[in-house]
DNA sequence: CAAGAGCTGTGAAATATTTCACAGAAACTT
DNA sequence: AAGTTTCTGTGAAATATTTCACAGCTCTTG
């Protein structure tokens, strides 16, 4: 049994990709794998894989391997995403646009459930099959419903921390934050970045000096 | 003078903010900061600042800190986006649609000139200012533009190591994919994944476990 | 112009993460 | 049923990254 109170976080990172992975080898029928094969479906050494995987229990089986499904559903059950996770979307711009339709949400296990914006235009209808409010309106409205996530697609000009302030007082404790503006949260709350042109400065970097 | 062989790729990520910091800052009218201060807004400590500047020259001014516009250039130029880079998009769903039009791209000096498909409907048109091929004349048409880096929006379904060994061949080295599928590149390339679910899988699993 | 304050860049120490390498366990094989 | 193989989980070692803390410099002030 392991028991650790602590663990490096980028192990969750590497936990995505390990479900990604665990997906598709079901898919293929397989039931059962060593950590070497699945560690280099990941891009990880087997000891890496072995350890990230011991921190949360043991899964594997000494001479079958992993249980691939018992593995992803472990996984699964980490995530909390066993039952649907209800998310909040801030923004209808493109972006927002295409969020509220992303598969990939859904699959995964979150649902959108409510989107706010401040276009007079989009506000008070129905969007992609989610009610839309006006921004002003997000302190009325956003107790009606359980989301405890945010994604942010708003406007870089009005996005900054008093908005983060009001979602957190709102008992939002988690904020994806597509807005490229890094942003500090208050105590208990987390904010993930997600800054798409950081990822090709990134490459670039590499390409001009690896 | 500093030199070091080697350093610490995560540095890489930090410069992107500490770019987006400088811009804002600048924005404000201030031509000197403290590492103090700037290390604030970043959310690292000064020491860390101080160290992931270092690693690439001395820019700081020992008794006015650090000048910058100065450090805001020579984070551009490690990123090489002093000129622009022109990048192909592959994929013109929902997502790359969105992506075509991202402001974020043309303000980090990234310019996606020309966009592959596979559907009827796009391909042989100009579609947001850019041509739109289909996506078997990748080998015909791509090598008549100076992109060296790819964004891959495609169907998860038709994206695979396949079509990574012919971007490979036609010289693109670094791939921004947005397909939640872990992709391994060849000797020589860089992939870099945009897996957004598995931010909210991040931030659901802190909320649940953290 | 000497003393004081406060900065950067960086050795050295502390901490975090990854890899090595093997004990112990299961499943074959003969 | 003993030997062989090959696996997982994990101490211990190796490596990587961050933080500490200060020398040496610049500016300010009296």
């Amino acid at each position: 049994m392991s028991k650790k109170n602590t663990f490096p976080i980028c192990i969750i990172d590497r936990l995505s990709v390990y479900h990604r992975i665990l997906d598709r080898v079901m898919e293929e029928g397989v039931t059962h794998a060593y950590s070497h094969e699945l560690a280099a479906l990941a891009e990880v050494s087997s000891a890496q894989f072995r350890r990230d995987i011991a921190a949360f229990g043991n899964f594997g089986n000494i001479s079958k391997g992993y249980d691939v499904a018992e593995l992803h559903r472990a996984i699964t059950r980490l995530f909390g995403t066993e039952e649907r996770q209800q998310v909040v979307l801030l923004g209808l711009g493109n972006l927002g646009k295409t969020l509220l339709s992303y598969r990939g949400f859904t699959i995964r296990g979150f649902d959108i459930v409510v989107v706010f914006d401040v276009d007079p235009d989009k506000v008070d209808r129905v969007i992609g099959g989610r009610p839309c409010y006006h921004l002003d309106k997000l302190e009325e409205i956003l107790p009606k419903f359980a989301a405890k996530m945010a994604i942010l697609a708003t406007a870089p000009e009005s996005t900054d921390e008093k908005l983060i302030s009001r979602l957190n007082n709102l008992g939002i404790k988690a904020v994806l934050n597509f807005v490229p503006k890094h942003l500090i949260p208050p105590e208990g709350m987390f904010i993930e970045q997600v800054d798409i042109s950081a990822k090709l400065e990134k490459l670039s970097f590499l390409l001009t000096n690896g």
